[in-house]
DNA sequence: CCGAACGTTAACTGATCGGTTAATGTGTGA
DNA sequence: TCACACATTAACCGATCAGTTAACGTTCGG
């Protein structure tokens, strides 16, 4: 299998995790998804586990960088992006399979804190959280760790209720809160 | 089985499913660690899913209940308890079993809305709203089901955070935010 | 034209899945 | 003391689990 091969592999596993849950994807069903025999997918990744690493170090990847571009479509300011990271947000709840967050379901399924699927979702949010952080910086907040973890909660409890609720509601919901945030951080200091 | 045997089971139940996860832990496990056979379990519940959408209806009751009598312990006023529900949280946080919110799970591994099971974490969340609402109510907001949204938003992203990072940091940070949102609910009006 | 290197299908392992059945206590009330 | 309602254990069902193996192409460089 060929590296393009196995980043296929890797994509298309990506979307079945996404929609069939890590404990409720079997691997026969997961071959016969992604179109790659079982025997070719064990050739190389030693086992389930592995796959599904591989498939959430891709989802960080594609979605920093997708949320970093749609940020700086937003806005070019850097207080203006802060806010745009919730317009974002509103995009991708809007997409027609958004099912919540990868890495809040993973860590829901693997919930042993050493579980190496567990400490992955936890680097992925730490990812975030320091592209937060920076953007915080960016805008002058005089406490931009703090501002960062803030509008990381928010971001999170945003993902859980849009996939509970009417997403385009809680969007706005989010949108308004971290609208408030930053209000407090940088006009009424 | 008496009807007190039936709770009994169905809190034994309760705790086994938010240590073991939904799909992770058979019949054949809940049944040793409850107690309780298989077939007296089968003779009360038709299926998995009847006792799992028992066990979360009474989580749901459990933790309203729970989180309603920290609030009152803690603050008096409406106001002082809008900022309490994230002094509760804190000390649900701490709890040495602590592992994120069972509804938050339920709702990652059973993802279709149409979902019995999804649909009650749904209701749970609904349930929460409201008394959030009544709150902001009684605190005298002019937009209570948008506060107690925001405020929602706010728990939901401590929940999951607190499950990734240190839950103490995360609750720190969550009744910041809060706090901030009813300054800006309050004062800055 | 040959032989690795890659893929496939399909059968197989032993364990476990959700759920059922049969045979066997056991405690309580009439 | 009898009988019934309740529990138990343990075996069983067919399906599926993660993972392995064997036999059989296909492709492509030397």
């Amino acid at each position: 299998m060929s590296a393009s091969k196995r980043d296929e592999l890797v994509q298309k596993a990506l979307k079945a995790f996404y929609r069939g849950g890590f404990h409720a994807l079997g691997m026969d069903k997961l071959a016969k998804e992604t179109g790659v025999s079982k025997t070719a997918i064990y050739k190389h990744f030693r086992t389930k586990e592995d796959l599904i690493l591989a498939t959430l170090r891709l989802r960080d990847e594609q979605f920093r960088n997708w949320l970093m571009r749609r940020v700086a479509a937003h806005a070019s300011e850097p207080k203006g992006q802060l806010i745009a990271i919730f317009d974002a947000l509103r995009e991708w709840f809007e997409e027609s399979d958004f099912r919540s967050c990868m890495f809040i379901k993973a860590s829901s399924e693997y919930q042993d804190r050493t579980n190496p699927i567990h400490v992955t979702a936890a680097e992925h949010k730490r990812l975030l959280l320091l592209y937060f952080t920076e953007l915080a910086e960016k805008a002058g907040s005089k406490d931009p760790d703090s501002l960062a973890r803030e509008l990381l909660v928010i971001k999170e409890g945003a993902i859980v209720l849009a996939h509970l609720f009417d997403p385009e509601d809680v969007a706005r919901d989010a949108r308004r809160t971290a609208e408030r945030i930053l209000q407090a951080e940088f006009n009424c200091g």
